[in-house]
DNA sequence: GCGTTAACTCACTAGTTCGTACATTAATCG
DNA sequence: CGATTAATGTACGAACTAGTGAGTTAACGC
């Protein structure tokens, strides 16, 4: 039997596939262990491939991370491209996007792990990835338009900052999978158990709602 | 010239001191680098004692973390219990508590890595330690009181949970400075700029004043 | 003084861990 | 088909890393 004409899903070598077995691999790996706890010699094992491929294809344990973090990021942005609230009132498009963020969240455990091990190492691989410094937020630009329709029909109070507004947002959403470790040990409340989902998902919504329809002018 | 009686500063052997040295440069190195990314021998350099006197006072790599959490926290927890807004309005008590929290964060980003590190671990750490486990929150408390009496005086909504409370500054305080660096790296605003400390600090209070004192029922 | 012990030093090792030199095999193309 | 190159597998090594064996010295009670 001849060998099958390229562009086949057979064939025993493929470029496309060991990369993307490799780095599918890797991102569990350093989602799980973090950068330095994750071994090289252990993403290679668990590969259909071997650890020299890794550096075939990637060039070392560093590059292989940027690689990881470049395709977790630019995932996780493609969904934020996907967000329509312009046909919603202000108020149920903040609570749309603030509910986007917190479902988001919660499905990418590991994009979480990932954000915080970077942090631990200062965000220094994602300030050596040309793909990734100053990466725009597609859902910055919804969120900005949103507060700018809440404002000109006088429901929103005018001197909120989008960005701050989607800082709040993250904080609260990144917290409760970021921090759910230490929170329940401490607290023995798991801010992920399913009961109580909905109300958190409620909560968070109601709080923009009152920041952001509360009257600038305060007692 | 006789020794000096005990309870010298300038003994060359000194159990106490050296433990302390010994602690204390191990929770930067910890912080700094991770549990993974720490090394025995990098502490032990920067000790004044040497390697063999870490094995010997704590056993190990791995319970020396779990001393150095066990000391962090306490130390914390210290700090919280001086907490004292009893003699204030029930809205001035929140922004009190806010405000020592936002601060307090601010003021110990060592801290603030040591819990993130500890997540990546899943908290494993501080489950092993009996120090730890289940270790109170003497915020909490005070928390309790203050949205009781503001329920009372019909100032607050009666459907808040503290810990939700809690959680909620939490999430906005550490996001702050665990973030920080991604949050720089993509978005280009420094969390952290001193010019934006006062925004942020106001910020939090308001957010947490406009929805305890926003009525339950809405539209 | 003197023996005992707690505190301390030094040198070493067993096991890891990232990375690579070198051999080999599959695909591709004239 | 034969040669060239891209992709892959094997085996190995240099440097690191947590941990220890065994001896040494200061402190302290008597």
């Amino acid at each position: 039997m001849a060998a099958p004409p390229s562009s086949d899903a057979e064939r025993q070598r493929d470029k496309d596939r060991t990369r993307a077995d490799i780095l599918d691999v890797a991102t569990r790996e350093f989602a799980d262990k973090g950068y330095t706890g994750a071994r090289v010699d252990e993403i290679a094992e668990r590969t259909s491939t071997t650890k020299r491929m890794i550096y075939y294809y990637f060039g070392g344990k560093e590059q292989l991370y940027i690689a990881v973090l470049e395709q977790a990021y630019l995932a996780i942005r493609a969904l934020e491209a996907e967000l329509d609230v312009e046909h919603l009132e202000p108020e149920d498009a903040i609570r749309r996007l603030a509910e986007l963020t917190f479902d988001h969240h919660e499905a990418h455990p590991d994009f979480i792990r990932l954000v915080s091990i970077e942090n631990i190492h200062r965000a220094e691989h994602i300030a050596r990835s040309e793909v990734l410094a100053g990466l725009a937020n597609p859902a910055l630009d919804g969120l900005t338009q949103i507060l700018e329709r809440g404002r000109a029909a006088g429901r929103f109070r005018d001197d909120v900052d989008p960005l701050d507004v989607h800082m709040v947002i993250s904080s609260f959403c990144v917290f409760r999978l970021a921090n759910r470790h230490t929170f329940a040990a401490i607290f023995g409340r798991d801010m992920l158990d399913p009961d109580r989902r909905e109300h958190y998902r409620r909560m968070l919504g109601d709080m923009l709602i009152d920041y952001l329809t509360r009257s600038t002018t305060r007692p």
